[in-house]
DNA sequence: GCTCATGTTCCCCT
DNA sequence: CAGGGGAACATGAG
């Protein structure tokens, strides 16, 4: 589930119910946790309150007055706020408060959490990121793309040039702007370039109020599916693996 | 039993 | 060094 929707909208969740709110305690597994154990987690964030977190990409960023919370959602993770004082089967994490429980809920465990003294370390835990794909401007987009040789989707995908496209967001986005997932980035014309970016930022901001990735009539879930037709066209909707990812394009309307 | 899944990382090859 | 391909990670769903 997690692309840069989703976060977005785990964003939204951990401000309502988690910033400017006191830690009481934290159980977690050990799965997760990539630079802590559950024990250190629980003694470091005890007492401290959460301000408002920030996301970058599919990062998200939780600050306290000390230290500072990082997760990432891999593919299956998410966030959910309860009252009751019960867990689920996929939790990881739960970040517990007076009034309630935030629990980081990740099936297939590829997401993880880390936890730093200040945010100085950031990039340690993120590895390099390009900027994020919701705030980039045109100007920093269109620098970002200069002289990359790979393929559209595999630079799209790509989190050190631009943060927080996936897989379907990649699929939309190219679709919108009628460009082969197997195009050479370094074959757009400036005018390809142009319609890429505001492709990009039509299928975010279509999906950001949702904030969830599953976007009706686009190339990101209904039509995924064998015998999907494109909705401009009304041809059969192709699909392979590009950039090792399942891919669905349109082959006659994406050149 | 089989295949596939919205992410990232690592290794090997060109 | 850039880029592509594939495997691995863990746990399901169909």
């Amino acid at each position: 589930m997690p692309e840069l929707p989703d976060v977005e909208g785990f964003r939204r969740t951990f401000q309502r119910y988690a910033g400017g709110n006191l830690v009481t305690g934290v159980w977690s597994d050990r799965d997760e946790l990539r630079n802590t154990n559950p024990t250190r987690l629980d003694r470091e964030l005890r007492g401290h309150v959460f301000g408002a977190p920030r996301r970058h990409g599919k990062w998200l960023v939780c600050t306290t007055e000390g230290p500072v919370l990082v997760l990432h959602f891999g593919m299956t993770g998410e966030l959910v706020w309860t009252t009751a004082r019960k867990g689920h089967r996929h939790d990881r994490m739960i970040l517990q408060f007076r009034d309630g429980n935030l629990h980081l809920r990740d099936m297939r465990k590829f997401g993880g959490v880390w936890l730093l003294r200040d945010e100085r370390g950031l990039e340690r835990a993120t590895g390099p990121l390009g900027p994020d794909a919701w705030r980039v401007k045109r100007d920093a987009f269109l620098a970002r793309l200069a002289g990359r040789r790979g393929g559209a989707k595999a630079v799209l995908m790509d989190q050190a040039v631009i943060a927080g496209l996936g897989n379907l967001t990649v699929d939309a986005t190219l679709w919108r702007a009628r460009i082969h997932p197997r195009r050479g980035m370094g074959t757009l014309s400036s005018r390809e370039q142009a319609v890429l970016f505001d492709a990009m930022k039509a299928v975010l901001r279509d999906s950001l109020p949702l904030g969830r990735v599953p976007l009706r009539g686009d190339l990101l879930t209904t039509l995924r599916q064998e015998g999907a037709r494109c909705p401009r066209c009304h041809r059969k909707l192709q699909h392979g693996t590009i950039a090792g990812r399942t891919t669905w394009f349109c082959a006659h309307c994406q050149h």
